[in-house]
DNA sequence: TAGGGTTTT
């Protein structure tokens, strides 16, 4: 730790965090920031007056950080220095310098909006510009200002990023912190190459060829890509000529890799062998891999975008910023120096790539972040002013709004109800928190808590399709519940039902392919959301998995609380076909998802509505997971519609 | 009849 650059300003740090309230710090990787900052105030004695906070924008962040103050300090995790994540929180009275993710810290602030608690709070990583750290960016600039103790707050960011922070938070210092990486020369490409896949081939074989030992981490968009660059490189390994170079180890690396796959590029290689690394963006900072010499960077990543005027989600391919790409450079430089090529020309990186990564605020749905900030109470709040870093869209703030009126969580003045409070409470989509309050009223809670526990889930619960794992598949892909006609949130509370009566065996996941980890945490969901749910409805409501499980049912109340909390998410089919026109967004045509299971009639014609959980545009723009809903609901939502007037909801 | 970048309450 002594060696940390940080540790030589800790006087500048400190005598400026003394004399302002808000320091910006440009910290650069491997300065020690993360594990720093907060032992420096605690020093200095920060942590009389109150908690140190650190927020992080990952669990896993929180939790190693904390885990290594609390080794430096001498201390027991959990006493002193202790992390705040959810359905985990380990902090006790003794905790003076607390890590936590940026999401615990906006749900502490619903209940206590001073954040009394903390002395100094402080944002890493706020270059990332996730949601949550975004919001807690406006909720800070407020809260300087107003709250009557004495709060300090520290930004870390990166150095791209500093000046429009200092300057939001009127032109406070800013501090730079070398960082302790090795120097990572930089090698651009000519022109773009027409294939980012063989381009890649080429220069991992070159690298290969030519440079000393050390891994290759190439950076690409998805997991289709990375399986093609694999087996091309496997191919082209074996075929070079025996002792000519090392043996090779390759290596796919993303999200939707199984655990025991994941961990596999934290083992080292055997001796004199060369690791190539084929990833997604999850390496850029969720998964440190040591040993990395060489980077290869395809200068793209797969982002996930909404547009507000068609409540349609897309997923495409963008270049990155130009703090991701100097972060992904960075990777190369952890253990020695190191070199990077960019499969793109400098002109590129200069011209055409952003600073920084485009904030997920404006690539959102506001409505949960809209509801959450109404919910606040703040004092003269517009909505539409609320002072954000980079603002969202007016667009995109008046269907936020223009959603949570459907939903009964607004009133036609755009003041919060009392429907709405409830529903704040709640860590779910506004749609699925106003499903769970009807539901309570129809006494099908329990049914309701299963359906939103499901979708919330992360990972994909279901079988996975892919021709790779049909071959594998032992058993045909059958007997699993099929929703009885009615859709998706009825199969998903099928499936949940069935695993409860199979005692929730972790056998019987892997038998349907259902993905144990998701399963798991969709149980826990949904304790946390019965343990809520029993307190607003002071105990009396009935939330056990199984309790209303009778034989055939028409699910009718469920699919009546859904199509309440659904309401801005309704399509009506065409009269002589099954396409769908979405209701309430600016009309799409748009199809049910292959993969549904929702059942047509005798004529071959699904049901007249529907409601989706997700518009997403992909091949063509489908609905996924829909539920069928009766006519009857629907009229007094399409009555809602005509008479809104989304100017009056601010 | 088709396709999952990464997080988080």
């Amino acid at each position: 730790m002594a060696n940390l650059p940080i540790v030589q300003f800790e006087k500048k740090i400190i005598e400026t965090v003394e004399q302002n309230p808000v320091v910006v710090i440009i910290g650069e990787t491997g300065s020690g920031k993360s594990t720093q900052l907060s032992q420096m105030l605690h020093r200095k004695g920060y942590t009389d007056s109150g908690i140190v906070a650190v927020t992080q924008p990952r669990r896993v962040a929180a939790v190693s950080v904390s885990r290594r103050v609390a080794q430096e300090l001498g201390v027991r995790l959990g006493e002193e220095v202790g992390y705040a994540i959810r359905f985990e929180d380990r902090t006790s009275e003794r905790t003076q310098i607390k890590y936590l993710t940026d999401g615990v810290l906006l749900r502490e602030s619903l209940s206590n909006p001073e954040l009394n608690q903390y002395s100094v709070i402080i944002l890493d990583e706020a270059h990332e510009r996730s949601l949550n750290t975004d919001i807690l960016l406006g909720l800070m600039k407020r809260l300087v200002g107003s709250r009557a103790s004495n709060l300090k707050v520290l930004i870390t960011s990166a150095t791209l990023d500093g000046e429009k922070v200092s300057k939001f938070f009127s032109d406070c210092p800013l501090l730079t912190v070398p960082g302790k990486l090795f120097p990572v020369e930089i090698f651009y490409s000519k022109e773009r190459p027409t294939s980012y896949v063989e381009s890649s081939l080429k220069t991992a074989l070159d690298i290969h060829v030519r440079e000393p030992e050390g891994d290759v981490l190439i950076f690409m968009t998805g997991q289709d890509d990375i399986e093609k660059l694999v087996l091309k490189l496997e191919d082209k390994v074996r075929s070079l000529e025996e002792g000519s170079c090392m043996d090779a180890i390759i290596l796919p690396l993303h999200g939707s890799l199984p655990p025991e796959m994941q961990v596999r590029v934290f083992s080292p290689p055997p001796p004199n062998c060369r690791r190539f690394i084929v990833a997604t963006n999850i390496a850029e900072t969720s998964l440190t891999v040591d040993g990395v010499v060489y980077v290869i960077d395809s200068g793209y990543v797969k982002q996930r975008q909404y547009n507000p005027a068609t409540g349609m989600y897309s997923l495409d391919v963008v270049q990155v910023s130009k703090v991701q790409a100097n972060q992904r450079a960075g990777r190369a430089g952890r253990t020695r120096p190191g070199k990077c090529y960019r499969l793109y020309p400098s002109r590129v990186y200069n011209d055409e790539f952003l600073d920084v990564t485009v904030p997920e605020i404006q690539r959102s749905s506001l409505a949960g972040t809209v509801l959450y900030l109404k919910s606040l109470d703040l004092p003269d709040i517009d909505i539409l002013k609320f002072d954000f870093l980079d603002p969202p869209s007016t667009e995109s703030l008046e269907d936020a709004l223009k959603q949570l009126y459907l939903i009964d969580a607004i009133d036609e003045n755009g003041s919060i109800t009392s429907v709405g409070r409830t529903m704040a409470e709640l860590p779910l989509e506004p749609s699925l928190s106003r499903t769970l309050i009807e539901a309570n009223e129809y006494g099908c809670l329990s049914q309701a808590l299963t359906v939103a526990a499901m979708l919330s889930a992360e990972t994909n619960l279901l079988p996975n399709r892919s021709k790779s794992n049909e071959k594998k598949r032992k058993h045909p892909p059958l007997d699993l519940p099929d929703g009885s006609g009615f859709g998706d949130h009825i199969q998903l509370l099928q499936i949940f039902e069935c695993w409860d009566e199979n005692d929730y065996d972790i056998g019987w996941c892997k038998y349907y392919d259902l993905q144990v980890r998701g399963m798991l945490f969709v149980k826990e969901v949904r304790k946390q959301l019965s343990q809520i749910m029993q307190k607003i409805a002071k105990g009396s409501s009935d939330v056990q998995a199984n309790q209303s499980r009778k034989g055939h049912q028409n699910y009718r109340n469920l699919r009546k609380a859904l199509c309440i909390g659904y309401a801005s998410q309704l399509a009506e089919r065409m009269r002589h076909h099954n396409g769908y026109r979405t209701l309430g967004f600016k009309s799409q045509l748009v199809q049910v998802h292959p993969s549904s299971v929702l059942q047509p009639d005798d004529d071959g014609l699904y049901g007249s509505y529907v409601v989706y959980h997700e518009l997403i545009s992909t091949s063509r723009p489908y609905m996924r997971n829909v539920c069928a809903v009766e006519r009857q609901w629907v009229m007094p939502i399409l009555d809602k519609l005509e008479k809104l007037n989304v100017s009056k909801l601010r």
